[in-house]
DNA sequence: ATCATTTTTTAACTTAAGTGAACGGTTTTA
DNA sequence: TAAAACCGTTCACTTAAGTTAAAAAATGAT
């Protein structure tokens, strides 16, 4: 487990037996069970994630109703926006499988990246990577049809809507379930001529 | 024009007169006219932006439409994609207005960063905030309808509205030019009653 | 294994966005 | 300055998503 956290690390910094071991001091590793709410609306909060296995939601309750904007899954990292904001979280984190995650929190992080600058310069890389990503995602759901978000999900994150529900996978798609249930109905129509 | 500059990283960290000067001496201002195209697609660039006056948009051109997906004003930085992930960009990057910005390349960077640590620091808050930034609105913009996405652009970037050509504007929404102008009639009906 | 609950699908109807085309009004440019 | 190109709006029509409700399927608990 720890050799995945490591390997993750790898790809961005080099570290030493010393810096390995700082690290593992920080008992890091959490088993959380399905269901878990690792964050409320209202809360405020100081910890960031990254998940070795399982997966992990963002949701809002708006007028009653979960819309689920982000999962998060194997090797993916989440430092949610209110503990940049340092303001009450505005949404919910859940888990939807039994995970395995780490968890630190942001004073951890301000120690650790001044004892060891390398691990400035990888959230610098991590942070500047994922919103590059973030914004390409954007662009690409305003550039397409609920159809299309659709087909382009199950070509890069097959794996979401196997182990997802459908109407978490609909708000995370922008629709109503009813709408995604549909379309996908359409969809195999079209592949049966 | 220097100040606004200077305003902005004192934001995220206190510069010497040392450091100030090795940051003018950079050369990083430019200005650019009205209709310039900063970026095209197929480009590699290394180039991030930083808009002390005037206004920049990323556009891609999909089956030979325009497809607006992001407007910079004046205290926005933007560091594209591309830039981050060194691959040729999928889109274009033009002035719409005549604009003052500053243009530091990702070499340049890593000097400055390696000479000074304090900017590998502002750099990773900054890369943060902006990450959090695009989160939120990202969940705004799957949680609400074409509607609700114009009424809160009128609250939160009110200029925008004004100086951005309609159907730039639609797609930045999400939606077609025609249906932007249709809603903006529906709402002026619904304040008539 | 059965029942209760939750989730997904289906259906009928409403609403709004997409499409194609036309109309003035502006700006560009030859 | 006239013609061309572009922009925003409007209209009629098509398509797809939202809504409400109910049925079917899957899941979980006893």
């Amino acid at each position: 487990m720890q050799d995945i956290l490591f390997d993750f690390i790898a790809k961005y910094i080099s570290l030493t037996e010393e810096e390995k071991n700082a690290i593992l001091s920080l008992d890091l590793f959490h088993s959380v069970k399905k269901g878990t709410i690792l964050l409320k609306e209202g809360q405020q909060s100081k910890d960031s994630y990254f998940v070795l296995k399982g997966c992990i939601r963002i949701y809002y309750i708006i007028d009653g109703e979960e819309k689920t904007t982000a999962f998060y899954t194997e090797m993916d990292v989440l430092t949610p926006p209110c503990v940049i904001s340092k303001t009450p979280s505005e949404y919910y984190i859940s888990c939807i499988e039994d995970t395995i995650l780490t968890v630190s929190n942001s004073d951890m992080e301000v120690e650790v990246n001044s004892k060891f600058p390398k691990f400035e310069i990888m959230c610098r890389i991590l942070a500047e990577e994922l919103l590059a990503k973030k914004q390409i995602d954007f662009d690409e759901f305003k550039n397409s049809s609920p159809e299309q978000r659709y087909l382009n999900l199950l070509q890069k994150r097959p794996d979401l809507i196997q182990r997802v529900q459908q109407h978490q996978l609909a708000s995370y798609l922008g629709i109503k379930p009813q709408s995604l249930s549909r379309l996908r109905a359409r969809i195999l129509d079209k592949n049966k001529e």
